[in-house]
DNA sequence: TTGTGCTTTCGCAAAATTGCGAATAGAGTT
DNA sequence: AACTCTATTCGCAATTTTGCGAAAGCACAA
């Protein structure tokens, strides 16, 4: 429906070694480590304006201080949806999401 | 720092009440699952767009078909931000997090 | 009808994330 | 010094998400 059905195939193939060849991983340890840092950082920020401890934080979301920690540790990688959900509704606030075009190189 | 360092205690239990009692999981299923419908709609959206099958974007990203058709399924509640970021990837897009401020009814 | 391609559902094992206590560290106060 | 509050790190169990094959459904064409 989109375009061609058929010999959709070899496309894919061009995409599937545009993507993981070549930089293998170290798209995840860029532009995904600094997502991360990010994120860490948005839930600092965020519980600091609410003036919350961790401690207080955790409890709000129904869970520890040690968890919070860990969750604004700059080297955290497992951030989840559910979890900035959770921190997200108790600060009223809402987690936005979206898919945005990267440009390629130049 | 940010307010009364002291007797915060008091503004966290009201901040909990506030969020858990009186609707401890409504809040989940009315905004929560919405979401999660948008999401499970934009991945679609976004395969639909690239004009690829499930088992392209599943061999996209290094899995299965049945996998991608349960992230496109808008009753799926297990969406994680480690999945999205593959999905958006393989796609030339990056994820997009932000914490916006949610108006309290009136 | 058969065949083909795509999607959907189901079940369970594997991997990742969360829960949580305990211990440690740091800063500030008395 | 001791005391208090906060933050950080560690280890492991519990929960959640992912991987993946198999089977079935659906639409369309021959």
């Amino acid at each position: 429906m989109a375009q061609k059905p058929k010999s959709a195939t070899d496309a894919v193939e061009i995409l599937r070694r545009r993507t993981y060849d070549g930089k293998p991983e170290r798209l995840k340890s860029l532009e995904e480590t600094r997502a991360n840092e990010e994120i860490a950082r948005k839930i600092h920020e965020l519980r600091a304006q609410a003036g919350l401890t961790q401690t207080q934080l955790g409890k709000l979301i129904g869970t520890t201080a040690s968890v919070i920690c860990r969750l604004e540790d700059a080297d955290y990688e497992g951030h989840s949806l559910a979890m900035l959900r959770r921190i997200a509704a108790a600060m009223n606030q809402r987690v936005e999401i979206r898919f945005v075009p990267i440009r390629r190189s130049a």
